[in-house]
DNA sequence: CTGAAAGCGCTTACAG
DNA sequence: CTGAAAGCGCTTACAG
C-alpha cells in the first residue's frame, strides 16, 4: 500500500504516468471521465505521492523550519503553537530547530543545515550576525523574523523600547521616582535585543520625568522566575531601595514578587511591579504587565511565510508591527498610598537585611507552613 | 554554491561520482589521498548532499514526526524541549505535527499524511483508536509513545495509577477522609488516559483506607489553571466540603489554590492541596506535589527512536518506566493542626457562600490591592 | 487532450 | 580500490 506508485495507479487507469501526475496536480484540461478514473484508481490503491521524488523533481520540498533559542519558556512554546497552526494550515511541514547556544547556531547558520531542506525559514528572537544573514540569503527562500528586523526580510515585532518605556511611565505617574529594572543579561553571548530594547525604553521613560539612571537600580538575570528572583535579590541587597520594579518579563515579575514577599515588603503598598507579556499566570498575581498577544504573532508571521512560500515570485518583504498594551491589575500603586513611608524622607524605612535573604530553592525554613490566609486583604485582589 | 552537485566534486576531485559518494558516506576502502581530495574539493565547492536526491535513492528520510495534542502546555512543551534534543543529537529532523481535536487525527492518521516522510514517528500522550494503530503499523517505521503504551511499539510512562495513588495516601496519611479530586473531564472527546489513571489512583487509594468515594467530591476540568480554579469552585459549591483536595496536574493545582484563597479558605490549615508534575512554579506555591521530570522523559524515548531509526533492524519495542516522587512542600498539612474545626464534627466551619464566587477571569472588585502582605508568616512559607 | 522521454541528484549492486 | 549504469518516483517541456 505504502510502496504504490504513480504507475501502478496509471495501469489501472488506462492512462499514461504523466496523464496521472497532471491529473493529481489539477493541470490541464483532461476530459472529465479520465480525471475520475484517476481518482478511483488512487483511492483503491491508496497511493499517496512520494515526497522524496516530487522534491528531487520539483526544487519544492514542502517545508519550513522555525529556529528558535529555547522551546519551553513561555513565549517560544506559544509563539510556535500560532507558528504551527497557520503553518499547517497552509499545507506545509514544519520542522523545528533549537540552537540554544552560539556553538548551535553555528552548524545552523554557517554549515548550512537547512540547504535544499526547507522552503522557508522563521527566526524567533535572534539577533543574526552578518555572515548569518548572508547565509541565509544564499538559502534563497523567504525568511521571516520575529522580535527582530532584518533588511529584505518580513518580520512581526512589538515595539520593545516604547512598550516598555510606556510601562515604566505608568510607573512614573504614579509618582515613583526610585525605579529599579530586572532585566536580562545585556552581555549574554546571544546576544539577544529584546532585553537591550526594554531597557532602553525603561531609560527612556527616567529620562523624560527627569530621572537619573541609577546603576543601582538595575540588575539582571535570565528570563525566568528564578532569574527575576535572584535579579531582585541582588536589588534589596543594595543602599537604594526601589519603590517600584519594571520586570522585563512576566515571569521575571514573578521571581520578583516571591523575592519581595520573603522579605516581607509589601506588593503594592511597599513596592510596585510591573511585569511585560501578559502570562496567564499573571492574573493569578494581580500582576500590572504589559500585554502582548504572541500567538498571534506565530500565526500572523506564519501566514506570510507561507504565502511567500507559496507565491509564484516572492512577494516584498513586509514590517508587522504587533500591538501591546498596559493591563493594570495590582500589582502598582502611587507612592503616596504608602502611608508608613511617610515618617521621614529617608529614615523611615527599614531595609530587611540581605543576609537574611534565601537561594532561590526549594528549602525553606520549618515554621507553620500557611499559603493562603489574609483572607478579608486577599480575596479582593486575586481573581 | 547551494547548486553544486555531486557530480562537480567528482570532477574537481578527478574521481567517478561513485566514489565521491562512497567517500562521503565513508563507506569501503578507498585510498587515504583520494578521501582527502574529495574531501577538500567537496569543502571548497561548499557542497552538502542533497536531501530530496539522498531519500529518493534511499527511502529514508531523515527526519521524525512528534505528534502531540497540545504545544504550550508545560508538560508538552517540556517534553518537546527533551525530544528535539536527543533527535538533533542523533542528527534527524524533528517534525512537529499538533493534533488538537478528533477531526485532526482523522487526517493525520487515516490519510497517511506521514506515509514515506518520516522514519520514525513519536505520539504524545495520545490514545490510539485500534485503526490509528493499524494506520501507524502501515507506516512500518519505529513508533513510539509517551504517556501511554501500545503492543508492539515502544513507550515510555510513568505509573499514573500508582503515582496519584501515593499522592492521594499522603493525604490519607495525614488522617485527611474528605478527599476531593479535580479532575481532567472523563468525557473529553480525544479520550487522554492520563486523568483517567489518575483518577483511578485516588479511588484506589479511597478504598483501600477503607472511604468512600463520593461524587459530590469530583469535579473537572481541562489541565490549565482556568480549569482547575473553576472545577474547585464547583466543588466549594456543593454541600460537603472537602478537607484535602488532589488536583490531576500543577496547574490546576495553582487554580484551586486561587479559588480558595478567593473565598478565604486557608491552605493547608483549611483544605490541603496536592498536585502533580512539580511544575517549575510549584516551589514558589510551597505546592506538595508528585514529581516527574518530564524533560528527561522526551530526552529517553527521543534516544530511543534514535536508536530504532538508525539500527539495520528494529530493535524489539520496549516499554520504559519513569520514576515520579512526591514532593512534600506547604500545602498540605494533618488534619488535626486546623484547631478551628475541632469545635463540632460538622457544624463548626462556614461554608462560603457560592454565589459570592467570582469567575475565573480578570475582572476584580476595585477595593485596596494588595498581593503580599501578611509578613511574617508568608515569608516562611514561600521560597 | 495525452504519451514518451529526459532529468532532478543521489546510492548501490555489478563489473572490472 | 574505482567506474559505468540502473534505479529511486516524480514532473515537465516536448511532440503529437
Amino acid at each position: 500500500m505504502a510502496k504504490t506508485t504513480i504507475r501502478d495507479v496509471a495501469r489501472l487507469a488506462g492512462v499514461s504516468p504523466s496523464t496521472v501526475s497532471r491529473s493529481l496536480r489539477g493541470i490541464g484540461g483532461l476530459s472529465a471521465g479520465t480525471v475520475s478514473r484517476i481518482k478511483e484508481a488512487a483511492e483503491h490503491l491508496g497511493y499517496s505521492v512520494s515526497p522524496a521524488a516530487y522534491r528531487l523533481a520539483t526544487g519544492r520540498t514542502g517545508t519550513v523550519a522555525v529556529v528558535m533559542p529555547y522551546i519551553t519558556r513561555w513565549f517560544f512554546a506559544e509563539l510556535l503553537g500560532g507558528l504551527e497552526k497557520a503553518v499547517r494550515e497552509g499545507g506545509l511541514d514544519l520542522l523545528l530547530y533549537h540552537v540554544g547556544d552560539t556553538a548551535m547556531r553555528q552548524q545552523y547558520f554557517s554549515s548550512g543545515l537547512l540547504r535544499k531542506r526547507v522552503d522557508g525559514v522563521v527566526l524567533v528572537t535572534l539577533a543574526l550576525t552578518e555572515p548569518e544573514v548572508a547565509a541565509l540569503r544564499a538559502l534563497d527562500v523567504p525568511v521571516c523574523m520575529v522580535g527582530a528586523a532584518v533588511e529584505g526580510f518580513s518580520s512581526i515585532r512589538i515595539d520593545d523600547v516604547e512598550s516598555a518605556r510606556s510601562a515604566v511611565q505608568h510607573l512614573v505617574n504614579l509618582g515613583h521616582t526610585d525605579i529599579a529594572i530586572i532585566s536580562g543579561d545585556p552581555h549574554e553571548p546571544m546576544h539577544f535585543t529584546v532585553p537591550l530594547h526594554r531597557r532602553a525604553g525603561y531609560h527612556e521613560a527616567l529620562a523624560s520625568a527627569g530621572l537619573m539612571a541609577r546603576p543601582e537600580l538595575e540588575a539582571h538575570g535570565p528570563f525566568t522566575v528564578e532569574g527575576g528572583y535572584s535579579a531582585t535579590v541582588k536589588l534589596l541587597g543594595r543602599r537604594k531601595l526601589p519603590t517600584a520594579i519594571f520586570a522585563e518579563c512576566d515571569e521575571m515579575a514573578f521571581g520578583a514578587l516571591r523575592a519581595l514577599e520573603r522579605v516581607g515588603l509589601r506588593v503594592p503598598e511597599d513596592v510596585s511591579v510591573v511585569g511585560f507579556d501578559d502570562h496567564p499566570m499573571s492574573s493569578y498575581f494581580g500582576l500590572t504587565t504589559m500585554a502582548q498577544d504572541v500567538a498571534d504573532q506565530g500565526r500572523l508571521i506564519g501566514e506570510r511565510l507561507v504565502e511567500a512560500v507559496m507565491a509564484p515570485a516572492e512577494p516584498r518583504p513586509v514590517q508587522l508591527n504587533a500591538p501591546t498594551h498596559l493591563v493594570v491589575r495590582h500589582t502598582t500603586a502611587a507612592v503616596g498610598r504608602r502611608p508608613e513611608r511617610r515618617s521621614g524622607p529617608a529614615g523611615g524605612r527599614t531595609r530587611p537585611s540581605p543576609s537574611k535573604l534565601p537561594p532561590g530553592g526549594d528549602e525553606q525554613p520549618a515554621g507553620p507552613p500557611e499559603l493562603t490566609g489574609a483572607r478579608q486583604r486577599r480575596k479582593e485582589t486575586i481573581p
